[in-house]
This record gives structure tokens, sequence and C-alpha cells, in this order.
DNA sequence: ATTATCTATAGATCTATAGATAATGC
DNA sequence: ATTATCTATAGATCTATAGATAATGC
């Protein structure tokens, strides 16, 4: 059963985009690598034909979930160039950002496993970490490049962990609460930077 | 080959405290109850004597890890008393916490697992989350209960969220900039509200 | 103090599942 | 790429027993 190159192609970006869903959604200890290969239509023993093992995946599927939600995110922001800050928290802290953690932020899905990954993996990580912040960066308050860096830096911060500790609360009044209190501490704050 | 009712006590406090430990260090899924029973001197076998399943430990361990915690936390505040949100950043933003997850706080070191655990893990860590919400508000800014509840979650998801990037990230030099950046912003912001 | 009972533990074992490899087929 | 298989390890269960605890007797 021989398949052309472009099919090849076609089995790893589904391999990848079926981990980058199911890990999010599952940990990266919650999925098989077996299961992964049969969402993405093909048998297990496939699997080591495109990565020399999970590790490598996790890093590569990593690497795609964070890379396609901060494409949305400067989206937003874009649409919204008078308070890019304040629709992106709205939009990050929102109910459903918090049930679709499988398309969701990749820091608040893993961001907790992710100190214990493997070096190979944190370094692929860090590679979009790097690209996110310079990506917030553009869009935060502040007037010089050093003042927007550390706002978003912080605001970045702030969006993860509220959206880790929403998540935590089987409680939706204590959730909810969570999200709505980080998202209008996001408006004071830079209304505050504004003045 | 059997203890007194008090050894038996003791048995189970080593478990726990050996879980809180380790599920910390290796993640829930990374250490084996055979490994934990190891490391509190007892077999394997004997676990099933405690505790129900591993998902018991698992939410006793949670509760016990934010607990402890969260007493150290009061010390830190309870020193002082002039600047307690700006004196707690410091210490829970510390190279110290960054490089020793295995006794610092769950929210940064298994946050993000918490959303996919069960029902009864979920529900024993909330209590302690409520009660670290309230411990916070204490000693949060503001001249109303309502707004040094709202100072006190948001003061949480950015040190928990803080943590958690720098942690992420395999460059010192960045995520040095990050817990750096995230305390500052802490003073800057607490700096604002009580004037 | 003696005897009977109770139970936490050790140690072996079970079943399921994981990641990975080898043989085969097209 | 499929299929079968290998090896390791996980959580959980089972049985026998050491030794603590309770009941009994003096």
């Amino acid at each position: 059963m021989k398949v052309s190159k472009q099919k090849v192609a076609e089995h790893r970006e589904q391999i990848i985009a079926a981990a980058a869903k199911r890990f999010r959604e599952n940990g990266f200890d919650g999925i098989s690598v077996a299961d992964l290969m049969k969402e993405a239509g093909l048998t297990h023993g496939g699997f080591y034909g495109h990565f020399s093992s999970k590790e490598e995946l996790v890093g590569l599927a990593s690497q795609r979930a964070l890379r396609e939600t901060a494409q949305k995110w400067e989206k937003v922001m874009g649409e919204f160039p008078d308070n890019p800050f304040e629709a992106f928290a709205k939009y990050y802290l929102s109910p459903r950002h918090q049930s679709h953690p499988e398309a969701g932020c990749l820091f608040a899905t893993l961001g907790s496993d992710l100190a214990r990954q493997p070096l190979s993996v944190k370094e692929a990580v860090m590679k979009e970490q790097r690209a996110i912040v310079d990506l917030l960066s553009r869009f935060a308050p502040g007037r010089t490049k050093s003042v927007r860096r550390k706002q978003a830096i912080s605001f970045l911060a702030l969006l993860v962990g509220g959206m880790i500790l929403a998540r935590s609360a089987p409680d939706g009044v204590l959730s909810e609460e969570i999200l709505k209190t980080v998202s209008a501490s996001v408006t004071n704050s830079v209304r505050s930077d504004a003045s």
C-alpha cells in the first residue's frame, strides 16, 4: 500500500493536527499514539515512519497549537485597534474558550505540564512563546518598546492564570467570577496605563 | 507484619506527604502508586488498605499541598503588613520557588492538569481554592470587600500564570524576565490602587 | 496473663495498556 | 502503511501472616 509523497505529507499533517487537538483535550499522556493514528485514519505502526518518538510529536503538536491560536489572536486584536487588549481579553476569557480546551491556548491547557517535558519540547514551545510575546507587544499600550513588552508579558500571564483557575473550579459560579474578574482587571489596568 | 494504630496513621500521612511532593514534581501520572509507597517505606499492595484508588490520593494530596503552601503564604503576608502583596509576589515569583516545584504552589505545577481530573479531585481542590481566595482577600488592597476579592483573584491569576510561563521557558534569560516583569507589575498595580 | 480475633502489610499476581519494533505487503 | 508482536509498566486484586487489639479469665 504505497502512497504518494503528497499523501505522506497529508498524513503527517493529519497526525499533527489530531495531536494538537487531543493533547490539549486529554493531556500529553492522556491520548496514546495508537488512538492518535486512528483519529488520523491510519494504523498504529505507521507512526514511526513519520516521527522518531511520541516526544517528537509532542513538540511539533505544541508548536502547531500555539501558532494557530496566535494567528487567531492577531486577527482579534487587529479588528479592535482602539482597545486590542480589552477585546482580546474578552475573547480569551470567554466561556467558549473555557469549554473548548482542544482548540484553545496551549499554555492554559498544558502550561503546567511543559515544565516537566524534555528539553526538546520546551525549546519548540519557547520559540512560539517568544513569537507570542512579540505579537502581544505590538498591540500593547505604552510609550516605549520596553514598556509594551512588559505589558505583554504580564497580560499573557494574567490571562493564562485566569483561565487555568477558572477551569479548575467545577462550580460554574466561581469559575465565571474568575473569568469576569480577570477580564475587568485588564480593562482597568489598560485604561490606567493609557492615561 | 503490622503496626499499631498510631503507626497506621503515620503511614497514611507519609503516603500523602510523598504524593503531595512527587505529584508536584512529576505530575499525577508521572509517579506510580508503587513508587509512592516505596518512598513512604511501604510496599505496593498495602496502598489499597489506606485508599480506595489512586484518584482518591490525588485529591487528598492536592488538598494537602495547597493547604501547606497557603499557610506559608499567610505567614509571608503577615510579616509585611504594609505591602503584603508585593512581599508575597516577590516570594512567589522567586527563583527558589521556580526551581522547587515539589514544595511550591499546586496551581503552578498542576493547574492545567486539574481541568482534566475527575470531579472528586476538582471538588477537593476547589475547597482549598476558595480558602486561598479568602486568604488573599484579607490582605488585598481596596476599600470594599468586593474590591479586595477582585484584587485577590486577579493577583492569584497573575502569579500562577507568571510562574507557569517562566517554568516553561528553558532559557533562563527569558524566564527571569518573566518573573521580574510580573513581579514589577504587581508593585505598579498595587500602588496605583492604593492612591 | 491468656486466648481469640482483627487487620494492615508483604509479596505475588492479574489485566490492561503503553510506546516501540519487526515482518509483511504493495 | 498494515499487521502482529514485544517489553515494560501501570493500577488494582488476592492470600497468607505478623502482630496489634479486644475479650476473657484469674
